[in-house]
DNA sequence: CTGTTAGCGCGTTCAC
DNA sequence: GTGAACGCGCTAACAG
């Protein structure tokens, strides 16, 4: 009959109530207790009442309620993944993999950004807390005041692990890239490579990062007198490009090329293709995500940081100490291998 | 006595339990009920113990414990947001404006890709459902398979809207651009401009916004029977750029390209810089997030598709169904108005 | 084999 | 004014 069954459906509807297990027991006949059992192939139950019960569990589409479960079992398998901020670059790709092996291993996860506020930051820790979070992922952002919370983190039981964009902390684990020797790398690449006047292309001076990559320059130029290397700072793919443009005009000698990121990379490829900006560089040399590079029709060599293997090293990393969260007092400080590559266009360069 | 201070701490330390409203009643020598009442400003109560209740809550630092409360009020302040893949373009300026809003107000946000994959579209329902969301917002995936679980969504009193890649359901409401007018505006535009042999690089052919788009590109041919119009489809940006060069070499007269987003466009502007590939185009036009063109060195023009206020009026209705969770039978269907902008570089070509 | 009971942290009656 | 008791959905220890 149509009209009742419209208006079970209809009651349904209108109290929008989950179905418990409670539900399930009235209607099988049995205690809450033995439903639970059941759906949990308790080895007591025979197996005809698993059988039935669990049908009729998947007839009236029973859910468990995650909720009641983390408020008995006390974790909430929720884990947090702080970014400085939602770039194009590098992110996405963090993001991906962050949330794909955390729910592999059960885990929700919660993003936020920091847009590059430190008052930001500190509130999404905050949130992250409330959340009841297990453990936090944290590329922290420019001008990070995170320091004076990571104690209070780690007394509320709260894992914490640092990447890309750490700081240095006595009880706090990080995963980075090696930037000060992969910057050193670098301008030996492009000095073994004749290239003298060279120009560095970085980006925001504060960062961390920044401030790592241009260490390990330095320290090559200590080691190597006469080379002559030039700065320039860029706060985005627009700045990377007017900036680099305008500083190879006005050094035209210029023929080694380093740049920090895949965001300064898309602005100075622009002048790429006016042949006439860069008729006179010889090699160029960048870190990269991996993806952009092949994109770009000039031969240029790059170490590829991938997001992805970072990102599962810090995850890693953070189940570790979220499963053996006894005082593991001594901090692990992980470091991603960069691989040198060249882009396609380097190939056909040779041929 | 700094020892004995230490002591304690440690002991919080190793039993890393959240201080809860039971610990500051013991500590405060009142009931359990006593301290809910006293954190909530309870007119009953004494202002003096108000005080000392909330002071001695500051002190041990106490947290109110989200996973208790939800399971209470029944009500997670979570929504999810459920994207196709997770990619450079679009996704993250989603995300971005998706979380800044939803955090803004009160809720946190669930974050979960489908990996352009339907199973897993559908697994993502269910975590946000076991993770007891009151809203899920969601751009589909290519052959969605999401019409068979809409209604279960709805009984559960889950809100649910769609945006950018869509279905048509009498329930659901929907959020997304004009993607046949533009599509046809667009090439209305080419034709304007004296291209006749138009190629027009869409993206993967299942997709329905490929579909709306390749629907309102033949609207117009339909119209303007003298209109020759090719069609190439790629799936990422290395398809764009060879497909597009292989097709202009062979359709050697094609002077106007259509390009259906910024993924496509990033593929097709490597062959802008061999001025040979491209010398006989004349115009080129693009449905972009807006960021990108203006990066390339070649006139072209775009449709704006802002992510933000896609994001922000998918969010401004979700919102709106949660609130009024009564049957608002009624779906709504938004249109976000798109822009036609040109890039600096045709700025440039004018002066 | 199965039901009863207690309790996770919290808010909210309902008595005192 | 304030405490005891109940219940949200679920699991587990304890009885029968």
């Amino acid at each position: 009959m149509p009209c009742q069954e419209e208006f079970i459906h209809e009651i349904y509807r209108v109290s929008m109530k989950r179905i418990t297990i409670k539900d399930i027991a009235r209607l099988a006949g049995v205690s809450i207790s033995t439903v639970s059992r059941a759906l949990h192939d308790h080895p007591d139950l025979s197996s005809d009442i698993i059988q039935k019960i669990k049908s009729i569990a998947d007839e009236q589409h029973y859910i468990p309620n995650t909720t009641a479960l983390n408020l008995k079992s006390k974790n909430s398998k929720l884990i947090a993944l702080i970014v400085p901020e939602i770039s194009m670059f590098y992110i996405p790709e963090i993001i991906k993999a962050v949330s794909e092996l955390s729910l592999k291993n059960g885990y929700r996860l919660l993003i936020l950004s920091s847009d590059e506020n430190s008052d930001k930051e500190i509130e999404n820790i905050k949130i992250s807390i409330q959340s009841g979070v297990e453990g936090i992922l944290v590329s922290l952002c420019n001008n990070s005041r995170i320091q004076d919370h990571i104690q209070s983190l780690l007394d509320l039981g709260i894992s914490l692990v640092l990447f890309d964009k750490t700081v240095d902390h006595p009880m706090v684990d990080t995963v980075t890239i090696q930037d000060e020797l992969v910057a050193h790398e670098a301008i030996q690449f492009l000095s073994d490579h004749q290239c003298n006047p060279i120009l560095c292309v970085l980006g925001n001076p504060g960062l961390s990062i920044t401030q790592a990559r241009k260490r390990g320059i330095e320290q090559f130029a200590q080691k190597k007198s006469d080379l002559d290397i030039q700065f320039c700072f860029a706060n985005n793919s627009f700045e990377a490009k007017h900036n680099t443009k305008k500083f190879l005009q006005s050094n035209q000698s210029i023929n080694g090329l380093f740049l920090m990121s895949d965001e300064i990379l898309l602005g100075v490829s622009e002048l790429f293709r006016q042949s006439s900006s860069v008729s006179g560089i010889r090699q160029v040399i960048t870190i990269s995500e991996g993806w952009l590079p092949n994109l770009i029709e000039f031969p240029l060599h790059f170490y590829v940081q991938s997001g992805k293997e970072m990102a599962h090293s810090a995850l890693d990393l953070l189940f570790q100490k979220i499963k053996s969260s006894q005082e593991n007092l001594s901090a692990q400080h992980r470091i991603i291998p960069l691989e040198l590559r060249k882009n396609s266009f380097c190939d056909l360069d040779e041929v």
